[in-house]
DNA sequence: AGGCGTTCCTGGGGGC
DNA sequence: TGCCCCCAGGAACGCC
């Protein structure tokens, strides 16, 4: 499941091979997979020129002179160039490119979607703080933190409190910083909370450099994230913690599978 | 406000 | 072996 380290690594991949091409037609073989658009809409005889490619929350963003495609992945979504003639089975949809290449979203469970927008008001209204960013600071967290009275797994999954976070870098995050999932976000002491917030940036930076997890769905051109040998308790129920002699289990948290050491993870319920 | 259920989807895994 | 059922989950949405 791609998520902020996984869409990182799929810029960092195609950035360099797309700027500067033409896009001259969307094919959407799926036709869903385009959800605010159609095709025929943004190619009026002309081609499009690719500026840049970059990320935002857990979209690729490509740009134009004046617009911009936001392509979501989802569960299972991937985005690569075509190699061969053959168009591969889950292909959703083909942007063909002036130059001859053709770059692919490829989505098994059609859960992946394609937007258009005119700027990035519509994303930026919906989506919290880049947790990478300078600007994001240890004080904004407690603030975000302590500014509601919720679960803090539900809470880190939120995009709109914070951009990026899915199912297996909350778990991570949680069991670096030593707080059980079932916390109320407000009664996380200050000290705690930074140190979750030190957790999030280096759990995100590691996983960026070891080219994101693969867990089943998630490759680029078919190689594999390096990061799923560094994953302490997602996927380990039944195995022993990393950190002390606790056990890890996996229940159900915010409607997501989750996975905890069941000594060193404190729930903070009250003051 | 916030929790929870539902929807979208398909391949894979468990049960028998 | 084969078949059926159910489950995984990011995000939007509606309901309580």
């Amino acid at each position: 499941m791609p998520e902020l380290p996984e869409v990182q690594t799929v810029v960092d991949h195609i950035k360099n091979d797309l700027i500067n091409e033409e896009l001259i037609e969307i094919n959407p073989i799926w036709p869903k997979v385009l959800d605010n658009f159609n095709s025929k809409d943004i190619f009026n005889k002309k081609s499009l020129k690719i500026k840049d490619v970059s990320r935002r929350a857990k979209f690729i963003i490509i740009h134009f002179k004046a617009q911009i495609i936001a392509i979501h992945l989802r569960m299972t979504g991937k985005l690569y160039f075509l190699n061969g003639p053959s168009i591969p089975k889950h292909a959703r949809a083909l942007f063909q490119m002036k130059s001859g290449k053709v770059l692919v979203f490829d989505d098994v469970r059609k859960f992946g979607r394609l937007y258009l927008y005119d700027n990035f008001k519509n994303i930026n209204s919906r989506h919290g703080p880049e947790p990478l960013d300078n600007s994001f600071t240890s004080n904004e967290l407690i603030k975000i933190l302590h500014s509601k009275k919720r679960n803090i797994k539900a809470l880190l999954l939120d995009q709109s409190v914070l951009s990026g976070l899915g199912n297996i870098y909350v778990d991570e995050s949680l069991w670096t910083s030593g707080i059980h999932p079932n916390s109320i976000s407000n009664m996380i002491p200050d000290t705690k909370v930074v140190i979750l917030y030190n957790s999030i940036r280096s759990i995100l930076k590691n996983a960026i450099s070891s080219k994101g997890t693969t867990i089943i769905d998630f490759s680029v051109n078919g190689q594999s994230g390096k990061y799923s040998g560094e994953l302490k308790v997602f996927g380990k129920e039944g195995k022993v913690c990393p950190k002390c002699d606790g056990q890890i289990l996996k229940f159900r948290v915010a409607g997501r599978g989750t996975h905890i050491c069941n000594k060193c993870q404190c729930k903070y319920i009250k003051a």
